[in-house]
Formats: structure tokens, C-alpha cells, sequence
RNA sequence: GCCGCCAUGGCGGAAUGGCAGACGCGCCUGACUCAAAAUCAGGUGGGGGCAACCUCGUGCCGGUUCAAGUCCGGCUGGCGGCACCA
């Protein structure tokens, strides 16, 4: 057959669509299955080769689920707003709701020349009111559950994109969306309670197919510890009480014999508080400053110079040993941790011990071991100088003893601490959900009513955030000036927006019911369709993404609006694809591959074969340019198949190998080892080659294995051989086990582990025929010769060894 | 620093503890061609041998085993995540 992938492709692209094959059917009788994969933000590149390989991957099982008789949702949309668009649209002065649809046409029509079997009728996109008004929805039921809540802290705030970013999205100092140095502002942010959800988040880890990798990353940065809550008594220059207590967070109370200061961060507090009686205030001050200049990167880069200030005037009494001892301001403890104060155990903690050697502060041992005049001993030993709890030589119980008295004296209790903190939610831009919530003078902050909803985004002329990180929203008087939903007095709405992350937190369930109007989603079908067999993306997601919908889909579970605890049931991720140079692809080094470059060239088969076969699916791996003209060549070879498919009699030795490659490659696609399974067509095709005719079943066969990797060129096939109705839809091929397995066997056989020599053996032969067999063989019998059998191993089907003496 | 993952030909990579290098790329030889490309056929880890074969070989050192790329212990190198988290 000729291979003209210019002419199928775009003809089996519009037959698939007119007859709706890749149509989800709401509570069809068949089995259901929900494939998906991250729907993309739409820039204004288009699809990057990564896409390909984050949707192929899905869209091969899909496929294959099609042709095992499931009812299939495999759903695409887009999310599409964001600070990209919004910078353009600076840029260019174009609205970004126009250019949101260009990318997004842009978008859909590449999808379309690969050939993805998207059911484009669940097609739904974040920005648009339809979809955000559901996003504004759950916000509000967020709000009313008291999971939204409004502080003044110090945030991430990037200076360049004017905007306070989200922890997750400041990792490292920098921000995710331009790379520029962010610092750290007082500000009256929005905050989701995430963290009332960590314990949620961490237990539902169990319950789901996710790989280790990203569980544990999950779990490093939900980050929960145990330890205890303490309180140390303030106390004046002599000693004497005053005021309150001060409360640390540790893990390790039972050291509290070694406790010989204080460290508060910078900005803490209880500074302020007692300033009257602080005798260096102009130091303090001065310290606090430089603080707040340095970024967070340079805070965490200098982890060896402890610098800090003793504050003076202002002591602390141990609540243990009854010793006053100093208070110190140092920059190693963060205002967002724990209390943002810490008792300070020099002897068992390096950085304690370090500010210590710097400071001249005392060191006190309280647990055996190490070598204190040179470092801190952070290891086991036996606890001393610590009274009741000496000789205590385990650390869970020198806690536990400790946590008890703690208790019983009052000074402390029991507690846990999360590295995770609440999520800022809220951007100071235009392009993104407008926050329903309104600020009245009477009532304070209140929800907008549901029937007002959706709360639409306002036109603008001006889309240039200002200078005081106010959105461009609160320029617009028509839009901030309102009146109170609950006293009817005069009122402003919030004017910021929501972070780019709160459209994606629940998509997968608006694909469920993506068109219903009175509802985010009809329960029943939600109870049908949920929850998501399987989920693949990239790990950049893993922390923010991933964790932020599992916390919106736990909350909507908790106020019973979803059936399942857990959106995802299978988690996957895909490995990048480098440059040919072996560098990340990026615009800089010029080594971006253009997937629709290759579609041109050597058709969307040949790009959907090559990112599966390239390497290992998890792993990253270099473009090849030649390995791609290889898959084209294979796609090349298997249209000549309908030359050789003449044979009238099926060839015994070739039905074996179609057997056995139809396992193969049905297995190789559940476990995502889509390169092996590509490789056992390739091999497959050679033997068809080798032997010169095939019968039309094989052909029918391989063409059918090979479906869901190469649609267009098999679907083509299929008609040209008379094939009836959709290649894409038929039944996928079963295998015999029994066919599956070799009559005669060549098996390896050993001569004190060596490799000597390996025999044809029947399947069934017995271990006694196997050494016959062996024994005669020329080489084999050399190695034999003169030497005593001392044990025979012999694996049927594996290996027969001989150890000699 | 902590947690995790990885290391196999010239390259991407295969290999439930059982004949290392499947499959693809590249390269070499041959066929076709005036020639080249494309295509087809054959070969292709290193060293030795006319050959049958022999020998070395999965980052390094050791161990378990009849048998180790695979399991265990210790290194070295690379990647990812977290990071002054008390």
C-alpha cells in the first residue's frame, strides 16, 4: 500500500470526528474508564514536544480501552488564565480574552493533526464565565466552611510581575513565572486553609496508585512533625518575671536540660511588645532592616555565618532548670514556622551550636556522645545533666517522659507542626477569577450571592497592574462600588483575582458534566464517572498542582458533593525530552523541536510513535532527528504489509510469534513501557518480512496491536483490506496462552556458572533428558570431561548448570 | 546537609536472580543505480584465532548464590526534590 500520510491523516481525523467514536457516554452499561491528562495553559507558541508525550501516553490506553469495550472519557479544555496572556495583552494592548481564544483554536487545531481521540464535546476552558462561575462556586462553599480566611503576613511578593505568590510558586527565592529575586512584603492576603487538610492529604496517600516518588514528594512538603508546644517565662535584666510566657516549638523537649538561650526570628512580635524595657533598640532595629533587604535566597545561602543580635534587657527564665538565660534575634529562625522562636540546645543542634560559638553562649551536654568542643552531637546516647531523665538511653521514651512532665507542671503540651503552610490565594491582576467577596463597612467581609454568580470580569482599557499591588480591577468604580448583600448599605468587592492553580483544582470534575448550568457538576454523573482511572503529567506538578486538587476534591467530598475521598486513582508521570543536544529545550539555546514540524514532514503517526518509543516513558531522554526517520521507516514497512498478506496457510513457528507479541504488547501498555512494546511490533514485523507472506489475519492482527500508537495509517489499512466499520473501535486481538509458548526450547547451559553452550529441549523434557541432551553436545561434553558432576540446576525453559569438581 | 532515583556498546535503550546488549539509531559490506539519495539483504561490545572456538566485559571495591546488570554492604559520579523546618 502507499503510504500517504498527508492525505489519511487529515481525512481520518474528520471521519473519526463526524461519526463520534470518541464520544463519553453518560451511564452507558459498559464498563466506564476516565483517562486524563494536564490540560495545558494555551501560550502562544503552541504545543511544545512534551504535550505529545504527556497525552500520548494516555491516549494509547484509551484507545486500547475502546477496543476492550469500555465507555471511555478521555476529555481535553483548557486553562487559560494566567499572567502570559495578561502580559501580552499589556504588551500588545489586545484584550486577553482575545487572545485566550486564538491560543486556544491554535491549540485545538494541533491536538486535532496528532490525532488525540479527545471527546471534544466536554470541551471546557477556565476563563470562560460558564467554567469560573463553578470556580467562583466552591471558592464561595470554601468560604462559608471557613476555609478562607484573611491575614495581614509577611508574603512572597515578586517585583517584577507585581503579584504575591503561593510558597509553592517561590521555590528557591525565585519566582515561577518571570525568575526574578522575590521578597518578602507585609500584606492583607487571602489564604485557603490547606493546612487544616494535611493530615487528610497525607492518610488519603494511601488509598491511591501513585508512583513512590511522588508520594514522598508529597509527603516532604506537607512536611508534618511531631513534637511540643513550651513555654518559657520572659523575665527582666535581673531576672525577675514580666509579662507573658513565650511559647517554642521543638522535637526534642527531652533536651530542655541543655536549653542555654533563646532565639526569636527578626520580625517576631514580642519585640515590639517589650520594647520599652529592649536597652539596644537601635541595634534591633538596624538587624531587622537588613533582614527584610536580604531575599529569601540569600537568607538560606548563608547557612554557615550565623549573624543575629542579643537582645538586651530582655531575658527568659528555663522552665526546667529555673536558669535565666539570653534572648537573641537571629535570622536562622523563620517567623513562619512553629512560633517563630525556638529554645536553643547548642550541644544537640548544629545551628544552635554554631550561633552559640559565635555568641560566646554557653554549651551544655545532655546527651552522651560526640565530641562537644568541635561540633554538636545530633546522634543516640544516654541522657545526663538532665535530672529525672538521666540514664535514659531512648529517645521515645526520654520524650515521652518528658512530654508527661511538661503536662503535669503546665508548661507545655503535645503538639504537631506542618512545613506545608496556608495557600495565598490571590493575585493582584486582571486576567484570573474575580474573588466573590465583598468588604462592607457594617458587616465586614461577605460573600457575593449565589445567584450573582457567575461574577464576571469587568472590561478594561488598562490591564497594567499598579504600582501600590492593587489590581487593575479596583480602577474600575462600576465594578468596586457596590452594595452590601446582607445590610444593603454601601460596599467595595474585592478587587484581587485568584492564583492561576484554582481553575485547574477541579476541571476533571467539570468534564464529568461539562455543560450543566445548574450545578459544577450532576452528582450522578459525577458518581458514574469519578473517580479518574488514570491521571498522567509532568512532576513539576507534584507539589502544587496535584495536592491543591486533591485538597479542593477532599473538601467538596467532606461537604458531600463528590462520592470519592480521592479525585486521582492512578498517578503517572512522563520523563522530558531534551534537545538533540542533550540540554534542556529552550528558546535560548535555539534546540526546541517543533512537534508539528515532524507532523509536516513525517506525519503525526510517525511523532506519536517516536515519543513513545524514544526511551523509557519516566525517563528523560535526548531528541533524535534520525531516531524519528527510523519510526517513519517501520510505519513505511508495516503499509507494505498489505503486499505480503497473501498466505492461505498460517505458518505454526509465525502464529506463535503473533501470539506472544499480542501479550506482550497488551501487557507493556498497562505497565506504560510503551518502548518495549513498540520494539515487539518492530521485532514482529521482521519475522513477517523473513517469512515472505503473511495470512490477513496476522496483518489484521498486527495493524490492530499497533492502532493505538499509529491510528491513521492502520485505520487506512483496515479499510483497504475490506475491513467493516472503525479499525479504532474494533475488538482489540486476544491471545492463546497456549501459543504463547515454544514446543522446543533453546536454553543456556553452564559449567560452573560459565556460559558453555546451549541445546534445543523440548518444553516438557525432564531434567534427566536435559543432561543427556547437554552431555552430548561437542563443546559442552570438553568442559565435562575428566571432572565429577557434583550438582545439576536445571530451570526448565531457563538454564541447566553443572558445577564440576 | 537531608530524602529519593539512576549508572549497561558510538547513541537512545532491552533483560520475573538464569545465554547481557532485544528493538531502534549510527556505522561497515553487498544488491539496485551512470552516480547519489531512497529502498532491500547481511554484519556490527573489546581482545585473540583461518576456523570451530577462547577470553575480557553492565561506574568502583567487597559479599551472598550453582548462577549477580539484577540481591546485600561500602565507595565514586550524575539527576530530581527539600533545605537554617527548631
Amino acid at each position: 500500500m502507499k503510504y500517504n500520510f498527508k492525505e489519511i491523516e487529515p481525512k481520518w481525523q474528520a471521519e473519526w470526528e463526524k461519526s463520534g467514536i470518541f464520544k463519553a457516554v453518560d451511564f452507558d452499561p459498559r464498563p466506564k474508564w476516565y483517562g486524563l491528562v494536564e490540560f495545558p495553559y494555551p501560550s502562544g507558541v503552541g504545543m511544545h514536544v512534551g504535550h505529545i508525550k504527556a497525552y500520548s501516553s494516555v491516549e494509547v490506553i484509551a484507545r486500547k480501552r475502546r477496543m476492550q469495550g469500555y465507555n471511555v472519557l478521555f476529555p481535553m479544555g483548557f486553562d487559560s488564565f494566567g499572567l502570559p496572556a495578561e502580559n501580552y495583552a499589556i504588551k500588545t494592548n489586545t484584550h486577553p480574552h482575545i487572545i485566550t481564544e486564538k491560543n486556544i483554536a491554535h491549540f485545538k487545531d494541533q491536538m486535532e493533526k496528532v490525532g488525540f481521540s479527545f471527546d471534544w464535546s466536554r470541551e471546557i476552558a477556565t476563563s470562560h464565565k460558564d467554567y469560573y462561575k463553578w470556580t467562583q462556586w466552591i471558592f464561595l462553599k470554601l468560604f462559608e466552611h471557613g476555609l478562607v480566611f484573611r491575614a495581614k503576613t509577611l508574603v512572597n511578593y515578586c517585583p517584577h510581575c507585581k503579584v504575591v505568590l503561593s510558597n509553592e510558586d517561590s521555590q528557591g527565592g525565585k519566582c515561577d513565572i518571570c525568575h526574578s529575586d522575590v521578597i518578602q512584603l507585609p500584606k492583607d492576603v487571602w489564604y485557603l486553609r490547606i493546612t487544616q487538610y494535611a493530615d487528610k492529604l497525607l492518610e488519603g496517600l494511601e488509598h491511591v496508585d501513585y508512583p513512590d516518588s511522588i508520594k514522598q514528594q508529597q509527603v516532604a512538603w506537607i512536611g508534618k512533625s511531631t513534637g511540643a508546644f513550651v513555654n518559657f517565662q520572659l523575665a527582666d535584666q535581673d531576672g525577675h518575671a514580666v509579662g507573658d510566657k513565650m511559647e517554642i516549638y521543638t522535637t526534642r523537649c527531652d533536651t530542655l536540660y541543655g536549653v542555654t538561650f533563646m532565639v526569636v526570628a527578626p520580625e517576631h512580635p514580642v519585640l515590639d511588645k517589650y520594647k520599652d524595657q529592649i536597652s539596644n533598640w537601635d541595634k534591633i532595629t538596624e538587624y531587622r532592616a537588613e533582614c527584610a533587604k536580604k531575599t529569601e535566597f540569600e537568607r538560606t545561602q548563608l547557612v554557615k555565618d550565623k549573624t543575629g543580635v542579643k537582645v538586651e534587657g530582655l531575658t527568659a527564665i528555663n522552665p526546667i532548670t529555673g536558669k535565666q538565660i539570653p534572648v537573641f534575634i537571629a535570622d536562622y529562625v523563620m517567623m513562619g514556622y512553629g512560633t517563630g522562636a525556638i529554645m536553643a540546645v547548642p550541644a544537640h543542634d548544629q545551628r544552635d551550636y554554631d550561633f552559640a560559638k559565635a555568641f560566646g553562649v554557653e554549651i551544655v551536654q545532655v546527651i552522651k556522645g560526640g565530641d562537644i568542643s568541635k561540633e554538636a552531637y545530633t546522634g543516640d546516647g544516654e541522657m545526663i545533666n538532665s535530672g529525672f531523665l538521666n540514664g535514659f538511653t531512648n529517645k521515645k521514651d526520654s520524650i515521652a517522659r518528658m512530654l508527661e512532665y511538661l503536662k503535669e507542671q503546665g508548661i507545655g503540651h503535645k503538639g504537631v507542626q506542618y512545613k506545608m503552610k496556608d495557600w495565598a490565594f490571590n493575585r493582584q491582576r486582571y486576567w484570573g477569577e474575580p474573588i466573590p467577596l465583598i468588604h462592607c463597612p457594617k458587616c465586614g467581609t461577605v460573600a457575593v450571592l449565589e445567584n450573582e454568580l457567575p461574577l464576571e470580569l469587568p472590561d478594561v482599557d488598562n490591564f497594567e497592574p499598579g504600582t501600590d499591588g492593587q489590581s487593575p480591577l479596583a480602577k474600575i468604580d462600576s465594578f468596586v462600588n457596590c452594595t452590601c448583600p446582607k445590610c444593603g448599605g454601601p460596599a467595595k468587592r474585592e478587587t484581587d483575582t485568584m492564583p492561576q492553580w484554582a481553575g485547574s483544582s477541579w476541571y476533571f470534575l467539570r468534564f464529568c458534566d461539562p455543560h450543566n448550568d445548574k450545578a459544577f457538576a450532576d452528582r450522578r454523573k459525577l458518581d458514574y464517572w469519578m473517580p479518574v482511572d488514570h491521571y498522567n503529567g509532568g512532576m513539576e506538578h507534584v507539589t502544587r498542582h496535584l495536592l491543591y486538587s486533591r485538597f479542593w476534591h477532599r473538601f467538596l467530598y467532606d461537604i458531600n458533593e463528590v462520592g470519592t475521598p480521592e479525585p486521582y486513582a492512578k498517578r503517572t508521570y512522563q520523563g522530558l525530552i531534551l534537545g538533540p543536544d542533550g540540554e534542556k529545550m529552550s528558546k535560548s539555546k535555539g534546540n526546541v523541536i517543533d512537534p508539528m514540524d515532524i507532523v509536516d514532514q513525517y506525519g503525526a503517526d510517525t511523532l506519536r510513535v517516536y515519543v513513545l518509543f524514544m526511551s523509557d516513558y519516566t525517563a528523560a531522554a535526548p531528541w533524535s532527528d534520525e531516531s524519528v526517520r527510523g519510526c517513519k521507516r517501520f510505519l513505511d514497512r508495516v503499509a507494505g504489509l498489505t503486499e505480503i498478506a497473501n498466505a492461505d496457510k498460517e505458518d505454526p513457528k509465525l502464529e506463535s510469534s503473533v501470539h506472544k507479541t499480542i501479550k506482550k504488547v497488551s501487557e507493556d501498555i498497562e505497565k506504560m513501557k510503551f518502548n518495549t512494546a513498540i520494539a515487539a511490533l518492530m521485532s514482529l514485523i521482521n519475522e513477517f518480512t523473513k517469512a515472505g507472506s503473511i495470512t490477513k489475519e496476522d496483518l489484521v492482527t498486527f495493524i490492530k496491536l499497533l492502532s493505538p500508537f499509529a491510528p491513521h495509517l492502520t485505520e487506512e489499512i483496515w479499510q483497504q483490506i475490506g475491513g467493516e466499520g472503525f479499525l479504532t473501535v474494533s475488538a482489540w486481538p486476544e491471545f492463546d496462552e497456549e501459543k504463547t509458548k515454544d514446543a522446543v526450547l533453546n536454553i543456556g547451559v553452564q559449567v560452573n556458572g560459565k556460559v558453555r553452550g546451549n541445546v534445543d529441549l523440548p518444553r516438557d523434557c525432564t531434567r534427566d533428558e536435559a543432561v543427556e541432551t547437554a552431555e552430548k553436545d561437542e563443546v559442552i561434553s570438553r568442559f565435562l570431561e575428566g571432572k565429577t558432576i557434583v550438582k545439576v540446576i536445571y530451570v526448565p525453559g531457563k538454564i541447566l548448570n553443572f558445577v564440576v569438581k
